[in-house]
DNA sequence: GAATACATGTAATCCGTTACATGATTCT
DNA sequence: AGAATCATGTAACGGATTACATGTATTC
């Protein structure tokens, strides 16, 4: 049975034949943002799915001790990750370290709280600024991104999807200054 | 070296004394929306905070074959979680298996990939109605919620941030069903 | 009488992270 | 000459999920 990891392979054998150095690169920047994987997954799990018939290997021309083996997904890959695509939605991720601080952010004074919705706030700017910067590409690219049966219009969409929740957060990090910004300095 | 978890649970023992049973069921549904945890993992938890001197448990009386403890927080438990409280800010976990879907996207036929969406959206509404009530709760309780130093401050807040980050995600399906509709039925 | 809630623990397994290990090629 | 990048693997460890295990009290 194939794992939530699997899936992401497939999803990048989907787009283009790589090697599994390329894939866990991947793995770290653009499919990072939402899926993050280290080589040590990786390799294992590309030959899992290379031994389940949903992905095949060639030995090419490279450097090191040992082989560079470039992946291509099969038709039975493709098959499976369209399945999945269409099967029953998963159940959000319960596990924001950050919620689970605010939970508990009554017990810190009110000067140190605000310190902290601050630099989270600073960081979500931040990563707007790099999604914009990232969406520019997007436009300037040579894809029609009004097709979504183009590999693009799937970034694009994971792009709008953070660029929304962050501004979200940012709205939501302006309330929480302002509740803590009503009460004195210090709340003894 | 106290867990993410450890604190998790020294944030609920700081609100009221607790046995390891309403702990975990409190690690289930307030909680849970965002840090989740079983009984299985409850269990040896407590006792490892008690050896750290984090907590300390009394013997109270109870149903079944083993005894029943209750747990409080002890002052090096409260300035552990403070101290951990006003440290470094952690990056936001990126396991979103929803967004890893969307990634791969362009492979679905635009009809199965509507019906994603709208699934998606149905649900996010029925959350925020659900915390539309919870947030009716809070405002007709009797606790002071423009002090940020009571304990229903913090529960607040998190609200909020799902109340927020939730209308950014119908918002973000809204435009991805009108990009969806505006190509075919079938893309073939 | 049956089901559910109360109450606490251990064991097996899986997944993910960090560290170990090796070696060629390209850039500075 | 040294650092960074390319390239592929294994091993150890820790955290989380699921299943095993036991027994009382309350509600239907």
């Amino acid at each position: 049975m194939t794992t939530t990891l699997g899936f992401a392979v497939l999803g990048l054998l989907a787009k283009k034949r790589q090697t599994g150095y390329e894939i866990s690169r991947a793995m770290q920047r653009p499919v990072g943002y939402f899926w993050r994987a280290g080589h040590s997954q990786i390799y294992p799990q590309l030959a899992a799915l290379e031994a389940a018939g949903l992905a095949r290997s060639t030995v090419i021309a490279g450097p090191g001790p040992r082989e560079t083996k470039r992946y291509a997904i099969t038709p039975a890959g493709k098959t499976a990750l369209t399945t999945w695509l269409g099967g029953p939605v998963p159940g959000e991720d319960h596990k924001d370290e950050l919620m689970l601080r605010v939970w508990s952010l009554w017990l810190l004074p009110a000067d140190d709280a605000r310190e902290l919705v601050r630099t989270v706030r600073d960081e979500q700017l931040a990563a707007l600024e790099a999604y914009a910067f990232e969406e520019q590409d997007f436009l300037l690219s040579a894809a029609d991104l009004t097709d979504p049966a183009v590999p693009e219009f799937g970034e694009l969409a994971t792009l709008r999807y953070g660029t929304l929740r962050r501004r979200a957060t940012v709205e939501w990090c302006d309330w929480l200054l302002s509740r803590l910004s009503q009460s004195g300095t210090v709340t003894t």
